[in-house]
DNA sequence: TCATCAATTAGATGGTTGTCGAAATGTCAA
DNA sequence: TTGACATTTCGACAACCATCTAATTGATGA
């Protein structure tokens, strides 16, 4: 069978839960995340500076607070920043709190 | 088909949302959550206070807060109260997320 | 080199919140 | 009625956090 797990490909540890929970519980945080996801290519600090009314230096803490939490995978060029969805740790921490 | 709705069958107020999100966010009430999701037949405050510890002033707090967001239901009978999960909004609030 | 621009960091601030002890409320049994 | 008990409410406090402005870093083009 499909290597290993049954149908959840990825288990959190019990921190990074707890740093996801977190990072959704802000609805600026829940915002800029779904924009994010709504392009499969992701987005970048500019664009969402775009759509979001706040500083740029908000911005750039809440990117961490995705960051550190894992939903977010962040490509640096030069000046600019990118950003994507990990639908694989949204996935897991939906998974996670299914079972409770 | 089962009558109605083709997966998920109950849809959540933005404001919903958001309380679901930050009474999950503490790692307290998703502790006393998952006690009282652990029985199908729910748990009561005495229970719960048996294994969190903290004051029953603050228990009360939280389940307020549960309560408002939606995610228990709770039932007074004489001096105490018994808490139960609710598990179509918590599914409610699972397909949401996963549509980011 | 120098000015400009994107993004981050530093430091401050006001608001939120988890927590407590004490008091209040309400229930039950003796 | 009275006392014990379960739970809630009140008021206070410390910690946390979203936010800002200002300063900094780093890259790019003129």
């Amino acid at each position: 069978m499909a290597q290993g797990k049954s149908h959840s490909g990825k288990r959190l540890a019990e921190k990074q839960l707890k740093l996801i929970a977190k990072a959704l519980a802000d609805p600026r945080r829940y915002e800029i995340l779904r924009q994010i996801g709504a392009q499969e290519s992701g987005a970048s600090c500019t664009d969402i500076r775009e759509c979001q009314p706040v500083s740029a230096a908000t911005l750039s803490h809440h990117f961490k607070e995705l960051e550190s939490a894992g939903l977010i995978k962040v490509a640096r060029q030069g000046k600019f920043a990118h950003f994507k969805l990990r639908r694989d740790v949204l996935r897991a921490y939906l998974d996670h709190l299914a079972k409770i």
